[in-house]
DNA sequence: CATACGTGGAC
DNA sequence: TGTCCAAGTAT
């Protein structure tokens, strides 16, 4: 395109957007934080999903100073069946670090804004455009799919490097003004027009300028060679009431999947010695082991197991029951604490655990 | 550079 | 049922 042909690109573009932006409720201002929570909520996850999220966590932590002096267990609550948890906790720190090292305030460029825990660089060149109208691009995966077909760019979005290479692509495309604004329209056209499948090209603002479009190879990009398998795993979790009626929980290590919340006792049948018919042997011999508990009455529930997929894994979870060998044992070594069933609720509650609460009838109503 | 990290929805 | 996708980042 020449120079006379950029400007016209980004006017009409932006006219489109003026008209056809959505009403979210982080594009009311410009609040560095909004726009902030709202970027790091939205990171894999799409806006119907955020906006009751968005909601809930404003109104209870309005600003930085509340967000970094949240306790774990409310910032969890407030993110829980939200998913990526280590966002939230990210995200605390994050509020800390701005506290201490910044004087409360966001850098304004995204180059600084990438220093901060969680930002990584389409975050920082959202904050860094959208509140502080720095002429970066924000490269997620609408804007590879935009550019990929309007320049018909076949640079492999699987590969590391193509952020890079799409932001030195887009970077001439970028309005002095707005840039704010034109990377919001990249997202809003993604997610309306531009889509992955069947996009609505016919309605493209910007059909004319459009590569892709000329050719009709819209469907060929963007190209991406990654495929993402998915290890199945069996797994075992555990009904284990104390003789106040209480059930048992564990409490799963601030890092790694599910970091800092609670789930039933779980076990990979991996994990188990040994065979298939001997389960809950190897349930009471692993117990024993691991955590110095003994537990008595080990059954299978034999219900419909529940199956959880994650992005890299497929559980298969079998629900068993099972007695304290000891009513008055103490869980020292187990990392995790009974909960009376009607505060079952109380603590964070990922997906998982709700479905398994829900199979073995332990939800409330 | 590859992998870990959630969930819900579309087809 | 299986597969892929949706405003990515940390390690």
């Amino acid at each position: 395109m020449t120079p006379k042909d950029i400007t016209a690109f980004q006017t009409t573009f932006l006219t489109w957007y003026d008209a056809n932006k959505r009403d979210l409720p982080w594009r009311r201002n410009h609040d560095p934080y909004l726009v902030w929570l709202s970027e790091v909520m939205l990171q894999q996850t799409q806006v119907q999903t955020v906006l009751p999220y968005f909601q809930r966590f404003t109104q209870a932590l309005p600003n930085l100073t509340a967000l970094a002096a949240v306790d774990d267990a409310q910032l969890l609550k407030l993110w829980e069946g939200l998913g990526y948890y280590s966002r939230a906790r990210n995200l605390k720190k994050a509020a800390q670090q701005l506290l201490a090292d910044y004087d409360g305030h966001f850098p304004q460029t995204a180059s600084e804004l990438e220093n901060i825990i969680g930002i990584g660089p389409y975050t920082a060149g959202a904050i860094a455009s959208i509140a502080f109208e720095e002429v970066v691009p924000a490269v997620d995966g609408n804007a590879y799919r935009v550019f990929s077909r309007l320049l018909a760019d076949d640079f492999d979005i699987s590969q590391s490097k193509a952020r890079a290479h799409f932001a030195q692509e887009i970077q001439p495309l970028l309005p002095k003004k707005r840039p704010g604004d034109f990377n919001q329209a990249v997202m809003d056209l993604g997610s309306s027009i531009c889509t992955t499948k069947d996009p609505a090209c016919l309605l493209c603002p910007i059909q004319a300028y459009c590569t892709s479009y000329q050719t009709g190879s819209q469907l060929d990009f963007p190209v991406k060679t990654k495929k993402i398998r998915q290890k199945k795993v069996q797994l075992i979790a555990l009904v284990i009431q104390n003789d106040q009626g209480a059930y048992l929980l564990q409490q799963r290590p601030e890092q790694g999947l599910l970091g800092g919340l609670t789930t039933l006792p779980l076990v990979a049948l991996d994990d188990l010695d040994l065979a298939e018919q001997t389960k809950p042997q190897a349930i009471q011999a692993y117990f024993a082991a691991n955590y110095d508990l003994a537990l008595t009455q080990v059954q299978d529930l034999k219900l419909k197991p529940v199956v959880h997929v994650f992005t890299h894994l497929h559980w298969t979870i079998h629900l068993f029951a099972a007695k304290l060998g000891d009513p008055q044992a103490d869980v020292a070594y187990f990392p995790g604490y009974f909960v009376p069933k009607a505060q079952l609720g109380n603590q964070a509650q990922a997906t998982l655990q709700k479905k398994l609460l829900k199979r073995a009838n332990l939800s409330k109503k």
